[in-house]
DNA sequence: TTGTCAATTGTCAGAGGCTGTCACTAGCCT
DNA sequence: AGGCTAGTGACAGCCTCTGACAATTGACAA
């Protein structure tokens, strides 16, 4: 971010991604057209097509943020820990910390109200599932060479991924429907609903 | 379907989703528009619109017909068997009884071919997983009153027809990335993936 | 059979998402 | 200073989808 232009670019970029997030929030993705927050922004509506690929992509991006924190926080669990002990972990860190991530770009708030409003509108909820099942099959790759495993021959490492993140998936959306919109609740719910199903899973794969 | 009226209506539907099916397969989906569609049918575009909510339905019309076969098979388990037990004979079943519900309308091939299409194409697939989504927790619910459990009380039901769920996910798409496309290769791999995690899941709900 | 009612359809207009093109401006670099 | 290039705005256009209205066609009773 050295030149003017680059900063230049990258404010109009926030200020999308800013103003975006704050329209869907308040008056929900459908209810937001592409002009509104161009207008908004004061740009033409053209040029947040240069930023984003979509509508959709604003409406992801902040999700997009917290998957590469997560990401990171997975591809850094020490080799010698159980796959599924590195994932839990990895997630309850990278709860910890997801302020960091998001605070540089919007309120944590706005982050959770677009949690909401992903959770309830069809057409966000199939691209934010369909970008799940995507993270999910890179951290099979991550999982696979952690153990030493081929992942298109061993099913494992595939499988075990796709079980915890169905187990995360309930929990999330567990957490959407009760009240208790805050990182705190989510942390319990993942333990507890980690607890329920994961001694199953917690098998040593390497004594094959 | 006893007046004129109705079995019209009924031809210009199917008509639809044959020709709509054939085309996405042949052409992609993105390379077919819905005026393609309608001027095969040789109606107007506004009346696909009347028969289908959207270009998606249509593409996503057979699975849906898969997924009530299904759905009817849970719900005709017997209670005394294991929710997972259940849920597994209930899967192999219905793929076993599923060409009398799919070629009443389009030849096996083409809901096969289909698959295929909704795999490669992104909307489609994040439409896919988000109706997956939305059977599962009809499937949690029909479990929870199987098994006497009250679902927003009790994760469990959720907790297990998600794994079940992501286990057959996993199964899906190594068939469909792997050649063999027949529903023979299917039914040998939903057995294999499924004694690997089933084991660890079949636990006795009941003597809580 | 015929007239009336209701269901089905076509046509038209238009919003909204998204893309290609082209000229213009503003920052960058020598 | 002047050429170069990235970023932008202003169209024009395609495709999905919807509402409104009129025309057509089947259903049904007199």
């Amino acid at each position: 971010m050295e030149t003017l232009r680059e900063r230049k670019k990258q404010r109009t970029r926030d200020a999308l991604l800013r103003t975006a997030v704050e329209m869907f929030v308040a008056r929900g993705y459908d209810g937001t057209t592409v002009d509104d927050i161009a207008d908004a922004v004061d740009v033409s509506a053209r040029t947040f097509f240069r930023y984003f690929a979509g509508k959709e992509e604003a409406a992801l991006a902040l999700q997009e943020l917290a998957v590469a924190h997560y990401l990171r926080a997975v591809r850094e669990r020490p080799a010698e820990e159980a796959p599924v002990v590195a994932l839990r972990r990895a997630v309850l860190e990278s709860w910890d910390t997801l302020h960091e991530v998001v605070e540089s770009v919007v309120p944590v708030e706005a982050y959770l109200g677009m949690h909401r409003v992903i959770e309830s509108t069809p057409v966000l909820l199939a691209a934010h599932l369909r970008r799940n099942a995507e993270t999910e099959d890179t951290i099979a790759r991550v999982v696979a060479e952690r153990e030493g495993l081929d992942v298109d021959a061993d099913p494992r490492p595939r499988l075990a991924v796709a079980v915890f993140g169905a187990v995360m998936r309930v929990t999330e959306q567990q957490w959407s429907a009760c009240g208790d919109l805050s990182l705190e609740g989510m942390r319990a719910l993942t333990i507890a609903y980690l607890e329920q199903v994961g001694p199953a899973l917690a098998g040593n794969w390497r004594t094959d």
